[in-house]
DNA sequence: GCAACAACTTAGAATAATTCTAATCTTCTT
DNA sequence: AAGAAGATTAGAATTATTCTAAGTTGTTGC
């Protein structure tokens, strides 16, 4: 049971998955909507998972995983282990960096505009940069 | 510069254990060695383990995690987590960034004075900053 | 040197995040 | 509408790490 008259922001998200060449699936589309509905967000499995049951999106936990891997392969999301115990998956996949607050493990974008690296050493064995991260650790 | 080796690398590792403020057993002695006594690395807990074993060294699991955790908290080590598979701990406690070979996930230092960030955003609602990692993920 | 106590170690159980399996359902193409 | 490729799922499995509770050891004060 697909909807067929999509209401706002359905359209776009299911732009969005078949550009990307994945398919527009009930559960990818539901947690497409949930990611992408509002401005960046920083979110975990086990917190994607636990909005989509409070929505009754029925889903289950492995397909929000796959869904997470999915996005991130396209580039539609970037994923993000600072603190090892969890990932966390960034709706910003543009260029730019992180606050992370150790006290709540909450991550806030810094926008590359605001960063600026001014040297960087040569990669070793001329290997090609894939990017560069910065996290900028606070105690509060 | 490092103070002069009277037996075989015991008396140093002992005395770091000491100042620190840890009791010196048998085991984190064991573990301190094969961390400290070259140069800088970057290990794993399991990884420690299997060196730990391979020396005949009989410590347990439980033992190293401790160790690594404990050395941490005492600042002879650092904690890194940039693959969220698992943790690693770096021996260089000093202020410095890290290449990452995506590939083989191995971790390279940076000194510090090779990179220099010339600007950064005030940190939000004035918390303090603990330190600011780059990572300089590599494809090769 | 030795007793006493806190600190440390340990095996194995427990936990948490994530991945796998293999069966079943959907979507897409024709 | 039918077939194939792709997606979803429940639950089992895996992996890294932490916990538990009991035994051991290092340190301190005498």
């Amino acid at each position: 049971m697909r909807p067929k008259i999509p209401s706002a922001g359905n359209v776009t998200v299911l732009e969005r998955l078949r550009d990307a060449g994945l398919r527009p699936t009930r559960q990818r589309l539901a947690l497409a909507k949930l990611l992408f509905a509002r401005g960046h967000r920083h979110v975990s499995a086990e917190q994607l998972f636990n909005e989509a049951k409070a929505q009754r999106v029925d889903v289950s936990l492995a397909t929000v995983y796959n869904a997470l891997h999915d996005f991130t392969s396209k580039d539609l999301l970037r994923e993000i282990s600072i603190d090892s115990s969890s990932s966390y998956f960034d709706t910003n996949t543009g260029d730019h960096h992180h606050f992370y607050f150790e006290q709540s493990g909450r991550l806030e974008d810094i926008a590359a505009h605001q960063v600026s690296i001014a040297a960087l050493p040569a990669p070793p064995g001329g290997a090609e940069i894939s990017r560069v991260d910065v996290i900028v650790r606070l105690k509060g």
